[in-house]
DNA sequence: GGCCCTATGTAGACCAGTCGTTATAGTCCG
DNA sequence: CGGACTATAACGACTGGTCTACATAGGGCC
């Protein structure tokens, strides 16, 4: 084979982008693999513990890209109100794209999973730990206390996740775009 | 038979509650229907479109509920703040008592269906309108402009949206109550 | 009152198909 | 030779949906 685990990694970015899309119980593995192009021993030898494992791998990759592009946007605006536009620009661009089918995608997945699955529901607790961690360093680094900053940086993670299902609902990319407004007062 | 469609109003109930829970693909019309008590017969008398017509009903009247319960707060609570207060509080009790079991009722099922169910999509963009609709009033009736009133009543939509997922995610209510912070401040 | 007729609703067996998972045999390469 | 990986068949459980048989209720009719 080319290099090692390129099954692997093609088995987690499909399951990403299938439970993003149409969430982890209506994605069948046979969906997955057919998709992805591996067989299903592959699954089996690179996920023992099966369909569990492969979401949790789904939710941990899922939630490094969002992080990576909260970083790149960090590093490029400095202030917290062009830093939140920038944010919801992209992801508005990315609801857009996908034709009103793909969220937040994690949301999807934490929702159906939250009573059954531990690991799945810590994951995506790490996930968003990271998230409201690189927001509110915009915060903090624009002059506003640690305490403040992290309830900022959380109002501003629940908004947007938030706005990501209201958008899909309403087919609208407005209610992303008003998430930037949590730039600019108290709280 | 005592009441003529008692088993269809616990079918809707019983989908409702396990939507929520467990979400729409993963709650079986056979869990549905040994819960609520109805034979499978009744399911499909009252619902000949199968399970679609019931996640739309379960839907429709969820967003019902939600809305009565906004309704409520809005006519004892005159201050945008504190109505928010009561809403929060309200949501994480809900959220409290079942464990962190229960979040949004709609929300799981709609993102699981959007891409799938036009009408279940539509039943969802209604409820979430008519809650919109109670909670800009409330802000409407305080003296802000119209325009500014829907605006923030759809990003406290969103807020809340999100941070039922947040709070099940984190199993905290705090991003719940954090979302009665967007009374003070303009946008 | 007693009778039939029909619509409404109840009851559950049954269907083909899919689910996630397991087992086992085979292939490839160091 | 041996371990990593692939391939396929099969597993029992369960999926949403259909079908037929049956109970019950109310309304006209004798």
């Amino acid at each position: 084979m080319p290099d090692a685990a390129r099954h692997k990694e093609n088995l987690v970015r499909t399951a990403m982008r299938l439970f993003r899309r149409q969430g982890y119980a209506s994605s069948g593995l046979a969906q997955i693999l057919a998709e992805s192009g591996a067989p299903k021993g592959s699954l089996y030898h690179y996920f023992p513990e099966g369909k569990e494992a492969l979401g949790e791998a789904a939710v941990v990759l899922a939630g490094d890209k969002i992080r990576e592009m909260l970083e790149g946007h960090a590093e490029r605006h400095r202030s917290p109100a062009s830093f939140l536009r920038a944010y919801a620009r992209t992801m508005a661009g990315w609801m857009e794209e996908s034709g009103f089918e793909s969220g937040c995608p994690i949301a999807t997945t934490l929702l159906e999973t939250a009573p059954g699955s531990a690991r799945i529901r810590e994951a995506g607790e790490r996930a968003i730990d990271g998230w409201a961690g690189v927001i509110g360093g915009v915060f903090e680094r624009a002059g506003l206390p640690r305490a403040r900053s992290r309830r900022r940086a959380r109002l501003v993670v629940s908004a947007m996740e938030g706005a990501l299902i209201v958008a899909r609902v309403q087919q609208s990319t407005r209610p992303i775009q008003d998430v930037a407004l949590l730039a600019e007062e108290p709280a």
